[in-house]
Order: structure tokens, then C-alpha cells, then sequence
DNA sequence: CAAGTTTTATTTGTAGGATAATACAGATTA
DNA sequence: TAATCTGTATTATCCTACAAATAAAACTTG
């Protein structure tokens, strides 16, 4: 007789199901997948993705073969097939006749990648990871203020504007959230960039994971207005150095937060 | 009698075929795929990806179905299938039953992939490309020259050592330019922030794209080998400001090669 | 025995067909 | 008119079969 657990992490996802026979508990994990929503080969390479992506295929190692994952799945070949040409699209792996797909170095991997960085926040080192994601904006944001300063557009200043208003009269936190996230990314479509744009992914992951750990107290949020008030007002007057320094008090302001 | 011209862009690949039946010019082109270098599903992924990257089918568009496609390159719907979640998978299109796949918002195409950019590169707009890649690097690489005087490591540091030596020492133009991207690469290594790294695809695009401009004389080639001797020194001797300003002279120097 | 050569086995790559699910458009009905 | 049903076009999924590539084993041959 076997006796099977259902494992699930901290956000509710299924991991799998581990089958123990008495005190023996056996090593081998059947992954399962969760179906329902999206189409199957969606799931399959968020399955797959989040693996490797949290150092369960190491950089190096080829993984079981397509067949096994049909099998394992309980899918067909074809949708595994998909699935690993999704992971190979976001250079996770690369997959050649007789060898298999082989988990590719960490450096290739497409890090700035929506899906890879939501698979990465429930990996293990979040901390570090959340730390990286600050440490980038303070890189990308104050300069993209600056640029947004000297080059935006009419639509574009209304855009971030709009958003920082709607940031003061947001009935709720997350709704807070949501309007702090167009409010940085009308400042990176702004700066008129197109390649700063991709980037609007770090800024959506970080105000999301930081979310969490904003203090409701509206004193602090009151505070946190202001700050995002002077900086709509310097880009807004064109003026990149006072937007410059206004974003990194901004950031400091959140670093803050984390510690 | 049909009159079929070939058409290719100056990167020398075959873009279609256009018929001409006197002198009515016939606006269809039918796609022409590339074969020989990869797998079927890769080339046509890269014919439709660089089309709808060149601006052939706008975002908002719903592109021909995938039977079509298979017809037009003679390929099986499987690989266009495996094509499109690979295009998917960058963010070019969502395709969904009954709709068909469309073209995204330019915005949440992953431009800093390495494959888009690549295509981007082919794209008509390539001087407003280039002066969008390097003004992306005076953002991102003072910075990270500056964190990798912090943080780096012995290896990492030796590393940054070598690909400067071998810039000095390389025997031929191509050579030289390689050791520049290794260089860079090492630095965005040495700064510790695994986000980083990704931004690695823009530096290795921007610097293939600008050594046909670089003047051959060697007085100049001199010249911007003592700025790289300049930010490797710095680096080094764990001065971030100083390294800062050293890239920044670096990247003057080569925007104003440009120009 | 050593070194190269051929064969074999394994895995991905390609093809094409069958059926299901989906979502829009138009017809039908209350 | 409004709600519901039905038709239809398209992707989603699954299946089977075969082709191509290549690593490893077996086999020559000097």
C-alpha cells in the first residue's frame, strides 16, 4: 500500500507528490501539473521552467527526454515539444537530436524575461533577489527620469501625471500598487528609449514583491506621495537633474523599507 | 508569362519573391524561407519574427493562420506551430482559438532578447537603432563598471585583465572586437548583480554594429585602448568613481565615431 | 594492441491527420 | 428587442510514423 503526500511551496502551487511506503520515503517526486489555466503547453513549460530556474536541473545537465515528460505529464509529445521550444525561445535550454535539451548557463538565460522573473520570485533566495531587482532600478531609473525630462511628449507627461494622481486617490493597496506601476513605466516610455521599455518588467516585479512590505501607515504613504509628486514636477518642467535626484530619493525611500 | 525578381536586403538574405507580370507590379511577395542553417521550426520562427519585427505586420494585426503559413513555406503545421510558441515566447504574439495569433503592442516585445535584437538590427531604422543602443549603454555601464570596483572577485577582476590585454594584442579587426565584447561582458560579470548580465546581448549588438564605423588608423585604435587600460586600472583598484568616468570617456569617444 | 571505421541505438526533428475546445457571428425564438 | 442557440473558422491537443543526427558500441585493419 502506498501512502502519497501532496507537496505544495508557500504560494499555493503544486509541486508534486511524494510516495512514501512506511518510513522508506522514496526520493522519486512525480511533478504535477497544474491544468485549467491556459492552454496545456503553457503549463507544461511553466512546470519545467520553474525547475530549472530553482536549481532542480542544474546549468549542464540534460533533462529527461521528451518522451518521459509526455509520459510524466500525462500529456502528448507534441505539447512537451511546444513547450521546451517556449524554454528554448527564453534560452533556458538548448535541445539536439541524440543528446537531448541541455540546461544552458545561467548567464545566457533571459533574466528580463516576464515569465522567468515571476518563475524566479518563488525560488529560494528571495531576499537576494529582491535586493537585485532595487539595485537594478537605482541603476535605470534615475536616468530614465532624466531623459524622460528632457524628451517627453504632451500624451506622455499626461500619462504619468494621471497615474500619480490616481496613486493618491487609489481606494486600496493594491489598486496603489497598480497605479505606482504605470506611474514608473509612463516615465520609461517617456524617456522615448525604446530599449529602456523592456525593463518596465523589473519595476512591475519589484513593486509587487515589495508591496508586501510597505507599511499601510499614512504617514508613510504620505510621505511616499510627495516624493513621487516632485518627480512627475521635474520631468514635468523638464528639468533631468532635479528628476534625477528625485527618483533616487524615491528609492532610497523604499530601500528603506526592505532593511 | 510571369516575371519573378528575388528580392534580398544588403545583410544577404532572401527576404521573397516578387512577381511581376509586364510592367503591373504584383504587391504579394511570397515568403521565401531560409533552409540549411538549423532546424525548420527556428528558420521559420526568424522568417516570421524579423517580418513582424521590420514592421510588415503591425501590432494589433492577426497574422495568416498556420495553415497558411505551412502552405507558403512547405513546411508541416507542426513546425509552425513549434514557430509560433517560439515567438510567443518572446512576447511577439498571443494567438488564441478561433482568433488566430496577433502581433503585441511593441511594448511588451522582449527587445533585449538576443534573437529580436538581431532582427531589429536588419530593421530600416538602424541609425536611430545605434544611437538608441548606445545611449542605453551611458546608462547602464558607468554603473556597472562602478559596482564591479566594489564587488568584484580576484577571478573576476583577472577576467576584465586578460580581455583588455588581448584587445591590446589582437591580430586582426575581428579579433579586437571580440576581446571589446569580452571585456565589456567580464565587467557586467564583476558588478555581482545577475540582472545585469542579460544586458550583455546589448553591448555584443552594439559594438558587431559598430566596428565597420571604427576608423582603422592607429593612432585612434591607441587612443581607445588606453580608455579601456584607463577603466581596467580603476576597476582594479576598487575606485568606483573613477571607473565611472573612465567609461563614460569610453563611450564619448565611440558616439562621437558615429557622428 | 591501437586507431580509425562502420554499425547500431537513442533522441530529437518533421510530417500529416484526427478530434476537441473556443469564440465570434448570425439565425432563431421568447 | 433581448436572450439563446447554432454554425463555422481557428487554434489546441493528441496520435502515429518516419527522417535525421549523433553518441556509443562493435568491428575492422594496420
Amino acid at each position: 500500500m502506498w501512502n502519497c503526500e501532496v507537496l505544495s511551496n508557500r504560494f499555493g502551487d503544486l509541486i508534486g507528490v511524494q510516495h512514501m511506503s512506511g518510513k522508506k520515503k522514496v526520493t522519486v517526486i512525480t511533478p504535477v501539473l497544474k491544468r485549467g489555466s491556459g492552454s496545456v503547453h503553457i503549463s507544461v513549460a511553466e512546470a519545467i521552467g520553474k525547475r530549472i530556474v530553482r536549481g532542480e536541473f542544474l546549468p549542464g545537465t540534460v533533462l529527461p527526454n521528451e518522451a518521459k515528460w509526455a509520459a510524466d505529464f500525462k500529456v502528448s509529445r507534441s505539447a512537451v515539444r511546444e513547450a521546451i521550444k517556449i524554454l528554448m525561445a527564453k534560452n533556458l535550454l538548448v535541445s539536439r537530436p541524440k543528446i537531448g535539451s541541455r540546461v544552458e548557463p545561467k548567464e545566457n538565460w533571459s533574466l528580463l524575461d516576464h515569465d522567468i522573473l515571476n518563475w524566479y520570485a518563488t525560488a529560494p533566495n528571495r531576499e537576494e533577489f529582491l535586493l537585485a531587482l532595487q539595485q537594478f532600478r537605482t541603476i535605470i531609473e534615475p536616468e530614465a527620469a532624466a531623459l524622460a525630462a528632457v524628451n517627453h511628449t504632451e500624451s506622455q507627461i499626461l500619462a504619468i501625471s494621471e497615474a500619480c494622481r490616481d496613486m493618491a486617490t487609489a481606494p486600496s493597496l493594491s489598486e496603489r500598487t497598480a497605479a505606482d506601476v504605470r506611474f514608473h513605466l509612463a516615465i520609461l516610455r517617456a524617456s522615448n528609449n525604446e530599449l529602456l521599455i523592456p525593463l518596465g518588467v523589473i519595476i512591475d516585479q519589484a513593486l509587487n514583491n515589495l508591496f508586501v512590505l510597505i507599511t499601510r501607515r499614512a504617514k508613510d504613504l504620505h510621505h511616499a506621495q510627495g516624493l513621487h509628486e516632485k518627480i512627475e514636477r521635474s520631468i514635468r518642467l523638464r528639468q533631468p537633474q532635479a528628476a534625477r535626484v528625485a527618483v533616487r530619493n524615491l528609492l532610497a525611500n523604499s530601500d528603506s523599507l526592505i532593511k
